[in-house]
RNA sequence: GCGCCUCUAGCUCAAUGGCAGAGCAACGGACUCUUAAUCCGCAGGUUCUGGGUUCGAAUCCCAGGGGGCGCACCA
């Protein structure tokens, strides 16, 4: 049976002693009991006098304790890094300046069995630092600081969409049929019903349901999942914000995408001038807004349109070393130029706007360009935020986009990944309003914000291999084990 | 999935074909104002795993595993 106590009463963080206290003079006692709480980071043993660190989520404050004044002072000075104590004591500070805790009393609140890393360089091989997060935040400042600014910025979305009237709403993340975006399911098994259920890969569908409801301005912070690749910018399992707002088009989404972006940064970071690796990144609205084949010609000095002709089109993508399929039409080549000609050459922020139809089969047609949708991406620090557009409403249209899909698929077209929805089309007979929907993807934006590079270090818990060696390691899960699975 | 790089003490890193080392942590000791405290002492290894080449392998070769970066897929 463990010897550490169930609570401990504690009156005060460091951060506010050390607000509170601030202009305390070198030498000076308050008078003033305090008990704080936390994990020892450095202890300095010196005789009959031991100088502790102590840290606490909010910040540290150092624990003074001498064999005069401390119980139990032999004991605390043998304490190791890492352990977890509950302190009382005088707030004073040293005579060298340091604010402290002057020890009267404490309690060991959890031992710290397992060695700590380097007290002054930390833990920094990436494998740990992903495997063992709690290591990684205890040991690394820039750690805690970019999930503290997650979470800020999940706050500062809700508290700004709920302000402009949006309600907070939450989809099955188990689907029947997934849909919402082009990408590879997760496949899972529901064992009374006896059937594949696939995780989510967008909430898109289930939120315009939603509107065909009647709720006319919704959003879902979305953890969706996608079977695909992991890389620097791809976590299997991420989270996205997705909104819908009827009565409203593409142009609206684009306006809220500024003002929600440019604000976070102002609120979270004291400026819309910031820097991404070292580049500059200007946030300030309003940004550029471009269309697709526009940025294009920019970039390779060629006119092309949703309009040149499809040999001409396959003649440009093979100039730029464009791989292309003879399946493809205007709007695929088109899209596959921009990407590998375009898309990474522009650093934003700005709206790439007007997208090929065949590409976008839930977006509404271009109020005046045939082939093209009212679809945007916003780009930022060089990579895409997000997807946006004038939502398709028209049942029929919708019925015959997604025909289309599932006749590439027949084909053979392993990008089209979009299956019919029944239920989905159903819905729309009962009437979409006019309506414009955004997704922004959530850890994209907190990189963004907090210039960071690689998106393991924005998630707490990333997908990784198994390590080898540990339970789970090579372990089957309970139940009727690999099922025969048709071919999809 | 493919290519390149990488893996040495608990942590951070040396040792480039010839006795596996340092700093920090741990452990023992000294020290009444420290700030990565300092000082003395002690201990610590399947050099990722398995094969191979060699008189001799952390080092060279092959295979496998983890990680990083890039590509592909994608947001």
């Amino acid at each position: 049976m463990s010897d550490v106590p169930y609570r401990f009463d504690r009156t005060d963080e460091a951060a506010s002693l050390q607000t509170r206290f601030a202009e305390l003079g070198a030498g000076e006692e308050t008078g003033l009991s305090t008990s704080v709480a936390g994990r020892l980071m450095l202890s300095r043993p010196q005789g009959k006098l031991t100088f502790a660190e102590l840290r606490d989520s909010s910040g540290a404050i150092q624990l003074f304790a001498g064999s005069a004044f401390t119980a139990r002072y032999d004991e605390f000075s043998r304490l190791s890094l890492g352990d977890w104590v509950g302190a009382t004591g005088e707030v004073v500070r040293t005579r060298r300046g340091e604010l402290s805790v002057k020890l009267r009393e404490w309690v060991l609140l959890a031992k710290a069995r397992r060695g700590f890393g380097d007290k002054w360089r930390g833990i920094t091989d990436p494998d740990v630092r992903y495997r063992q997060r709690y290591v990684d935040l205890w040991a690394n400042e820039p750690s805690r600081r970019v999930f503290a600014l997650r979470s800020r910025t999940v706050s500062r979305i809700r508290a700004i969409l709920e302000l402009r009237g949006f309600v907070e709403v939450e989809t099955p993340v188990l689907q029947l049929v997934p849909g919402g975006a082009d990408a590879r399911p997760f496949v899972t098994h529901h064992n009374t019903l006896d059937m594949d259920l696939y995780l989510r890969i967008a909430p898109e569908l289930y939120l315009k349901r939603l509107v065909v409801g009647g709720m006319e301005r919704v959003f879902e912070m979305a953890r969706v999942f996608r079977n695909e690749g992991l890389s620097r910018r791809h976590n299997p399992e991420f989270t996205m914000l997705e909104l819908y707002q009827a009565y409203a088009d593409y142009n609206d989404m684009m306006v809220l995408v500024e003002e929600l972006v440019s604000s976070l940064a102002r609120e979270l970071r004291g400026t819309t001038s910031l820097t991404y690796g070292g580049r500059p990144l200007d946030l300030s609205p309003p940004w550029r807004r471009a269309s697709l084949s526009e940025l294009v010609e920019e970039h390779i000095g060629v006119a092309v349109d949703i309009d040149t002709p499809v040999p001409q089109l396959a003649a440009i993508a093979a100039d730029h070393g464009v791989p292309v399929s003879a399946s493809w039409g205007a709007g695929k080549l088109l899209l596959e130029i921009y990407e590998k000609t375009t898309e990474a050459e522009l650093w934003g922020p700005v709206f790439v706007c007007d997208y090929p139809k065949e590409v976008s089969p839930l977006a509404r047609d271009h109020r005046s360009r045939p082939g093209l949708v009212e679809r945007f991406e916003p780009i930022v620090a060089g990579r895409e935020l997000g997807n946006a557009f004038s939502e398709l409403v028209d049942a029929d249209e919708q019925r015959a986009r997604f025909e289309e899909q599932a006749a590439r698929r027949a084909a053979g077209d392993t990008e089209a990944t979009m299956v019919v929805d029944e239920d989905y089309l159903r819905a729309l007979e009962y009437g979409l309003p006019p309506a414009a929907g955004l997704g922004i993807g959530i850890d994209r934006l907190v990189m963004l914000l907090g210039d960071v590079a690689n998106i393991r270090d924005v998630i707490a818990f990333p997908t990784l291999r198994p390590e080898s060696g540990l339970p789970g390691d090579g372990a089957q899960p309970g139940g009727a084990g690999e099922a025969e699975q048709p071919d999809r």
